[in-house]
DNA sequence: ATGGATAACGAAAACGGTTTCGTGTTAATA
DNA sequence: TATTAACACGAAACCGTTTTCGTTATCCAT
C-alpha cells in the first residue's frame, strides 16, 4: 500500500520549504525554474494531488452540493439529478445526494448534517410532510448562515431564495383545453391534495380550462388522493363511478393505471377516452397504448437549478436579490389521445 | 445573517481558551462543572456545531462514502442508491453521487476527483465502457492507496475488493426453465455484448437451462445487442424473423417493447407467447399485461454494499481479505406468463 | 515549611494546504 | 565602494478542530 504523498513529503525529500513546494506546483514566478521542474517532476513522479479536505479548510469552500429531495425512485426526480450532477461536474463540483423521503424529520436532520461544511449550497425539493405542515425553520436558517438554497419543483413562497418551477398551471391547462378541443366533455382530473404546491397548481390549469370553455367544472370529477402514493382502490372505485372520456392525471403512474381500468371496461383509447398525465418518464412511452404527457423537463429543470446556485456560490457580492425561473412544460404527444 | 459560530469565538467571549471550551463541549472531566454548564449553555444559545470539514482533516475521516455508477435513470442502479442511502444515512454517512455515463474517461475523473480526501470508500459499478476496455488501472490505484472498494453489479475479477452481485446465470436459468416446464419451446433471448458481466452470466443461465432439457440452444434465437440501449430496428427484426413462444429480455424495456410487437401482430400473451425481463421497475408492474421478472433487489444490494464498505471503513485491522457476497434473485410472477 | 497529589486550565502541535511577509544573496547602479 | 533592486526562498499565520503535555494553584500529609 501506497499512501498519499503530502507537500510536506516532498519538502522533505527535496531539502527545500513546504512553501517553495507549494509555489512550484502553482508555477509561481517567484520560484527558480530549476526548482519548480525539480519539485514538478518529483509530484508528478509520485502522483501528488492536493487533499481536497485541507483546501476546503483553507478557502472555505468545500465544492460539494447538496441536493435534499425526497424520493429518487420517481423518474423526475432522477432526471433532476442527472441535469444537476452534470452541470455541476462540468464546472468541478460534486454533488451529495440526501433523501427526505417525504420525512419532514429526515429533511431537517440531513440539511443539518450537511450545513455544518460539508456543502456551499442546497439544491432541494420540499417533502409532502413539509409542504403539510408548512413549517420552513430549518430552510430560513440555513439561509441566515448565508448558505445559498436553490428550491425546484416542490417550492414554498414563505422562503426567500431562488427558485426553479414549470408552469404547472399552464401545463395542466395545456393538457385540459387539448381535451376539449378534441370534443371532450366529461373531463376528469386525478391529483392530490392542495397542499403538495404542484398538485394545486395543476388543479388551478385544469379549473381555468374547463371555465373558460362551456363546460364549466364539475367537482365530481375530481379525485383528490391524500398523496403521490398509488392507492389503486380510489382510481377504481372513482372510475367505475361515472362516464368519462378524457382523464388528467398528475403523474404518469395513475395514468397508466386508469388507462388500464378503462381498456378492462371494454373502453378504447384514445376514441372512447383520451388520457393525459404528468412526467415524461419510461412508462409513458412504453405503456400500451404510449401516454401523452406533460414534461417537466427534469434534466433542464436541474441544470437551471445547479446553475442558480453555482452563480450565487462563487458571486463575490452579496446581493439579496431572489429570482424564480419558470420553465415552460411542453405536450408530448403519444397514442393516448387523437393526434 | 449570522455566520457560524467557532470554537474561537466561544472561546473569546467567555475568556477562556479554546482547548477548554472543545473539552468542556465533549464533557471531559477535566473540566470544573461550573466551566462546562457557561461553556454549553453558550454554545446551546448560538446553536454551535463543529465544523465538518476541520474535522475531517483531523481525523481523516469524511463520513462520506462515493458511489460511481453508468447512470442514474435506471430503475436498477435508483433503488441501488436508495439502499445505500438509507444505510448509510443511519451510520451517519453521506453519499456523494458521481454518473459515469457508461463512459470510461468519466469514470477515472470522477474516482480521481473524489479519492483526495473527499470521500472514505467507494461502492461502484462498473461503465460499459469499461468492462469493454478491460482496463481497471483507476480502480487498482485507488484500492492500493488503502481506499475501500465495494464492486456491486457490474462487477469485474481483476481487481481485489469485496463485491456484490445477484447470481444473474441463476436468474436466467430460473426464467428459462419456468418457460420450459410450461411447455414453451422456442424460448429467445434478448441480451447484449458479452464484455458486460451481467450479459454474459445470464446468458450463459439460458443455456444451461436449454442445455439440460431436451430442446437445446439454438443460436438464431439469441440477439446480442451491442449496450443496453434501446435499438428498436434489431428488436423488431428478430422477432419478425421468426416463431416464438418466449422471450427472456436483459432488462424491461427490451421484454416490454417485445411485448407490444408480438401483440402488434396478434398474439396472446401469455398463451401465445410469453415474457420475462430482468429489474422489477415500475414498468414491469404498470405495462399491459404486466411483466414476469427476476428482480435483483437492488435495494437489498445497496445495503449490502453499504454495509461491507463502512464495516471496512470502521475496522481498524487492515485485513487484506475480500469477500462476494452473491443474493438470490427472485421471479416475480405477473401476467406475461401463466400462473 | 516542604513535598506530593490533585484539580482546572492553557499552550502548542497536528491535520494539509495557501499566502503574506520577511530575509539573505547576488548583481546592477550611483 | 556603498546603495539598492531583483531574485529565490523560508517562516509563520491561518482555516477549525482535537489532543497531548505542561503549568499553575490549592490542599493535605509529613
Amino acid at each position: 500500500m501506497k499512501p498519499k504523498i503530502t507537500l510536506k513529503d516532498i519538502a522533505r525529500e527535496l531539502e527545500v520549504s513546504i512553501s517553495t513546494v507549494s509555489k512550484a506546483l502553482k508555477n509561481s514566478e517567484e520560484i527558480s525554474r530549476d526548482t519548480k521542474e525539480k519539485v514538478q517532476a518529483f509530484a508528478k513522479l509520485y502522483n501528488y494531488k492536493p487533499n481536497n479536505i485541507a483546501i476546503s479548510l483553507k478557502n472555505k469552500r468545500t465544492k460539494n452540493i447538496g441536493v435534499v429531495i425526497p424520493d429518487i425512485v420517481h423518474h423526475f426526480f432522477t432526471t433532476v439529478i442527472r441535469g444537476i450532477e452534470k452541470y455541476a461536474n462540468a464546472r468541478g463540483y460534486n454533488v451529495i445526494v440526501c433523501l427526505s423521503e417525504e420525512s419532514f424529520d429526515k429533511e431537517v436532520i440531513n440539511m443539518e448534517m450537511l450545513a455544518n461544511g460539508s456543502i456551499d449550497g442546497f439544491i432541494m425539493s420540499l417533502s409532502s410532510e413539509t409542504q403539510e405542515k408548512g413549517d420552513y425553520n430549518h430552510l430560513k436558517e440555513v439561509t441566515e448562515q448565508g448558505i445559498p438554497v436553490v428550491l425546484f419543483d416542490r417550492i414554498t413562497h414563505e422562503v426567500e431564495c431562488d427558485k426553479v418551477i414549470i408552469d404547472d398551471e399552464l401545463g395542466a391547462y395545456m393538457a385540459t383545453k387539448k381535451f376539449i378541443e378534441q370534443g371532450k366533455k366529461n373531463i376528469a382530473l386525478i391529483t392530490t391534495d392542495d397542499y403538495l404546491s404542484v398538485s394545486k397548481a395543476r388543479t388551478m390549469g385544469y379549473i381555468r380550462a374547463l371555465e373558460e370553455s362551456d363546460l364549466g367544472v364539475d367537482e365530481r370529477k375530481v379525485l383528490k388522493l391524500p398523496s403521490m402514493e398509488m392507492d389503486e382502490k380510489s382510481i377504481k372505485k372513482f372510475m367505475d363511478s361515472q362516464e368519462l372520456d378524457a382523464v388528467l392525471c398528475v403523474n404518469e403512474i395513475f395514468a397508466v393505471y386508469s388507462m388500464r381500468l378503462a381498456q378492462q371496461k371494454g373502453l378504447k383509447i384514445p376514441e372512447d377516452i383520451s388520457f393525459i398525465g404528468f412526467t415524461d418518464g419510461l412508462l409513458s412511452k412504453y405503456a400500451n397504448p404510449s401516454l401523452t404527457v406533460v414534461s417537466q423537463h427534469g434534466e433542464k429543470m436541474g441544470e437551471v437549478s445547479a446553475k442558480m446556485l453555482i452563480d450565487k456560490v462563487e458571486s463575490e457580492e452579496e446581493e439579496e436579490t431572489y429570482q424564480t425561473k419558470i420553465l415552460e412544460p411542453t405536450l408530448v404527444i403519444r397514442d393516448s389521445i387523437f393526434h
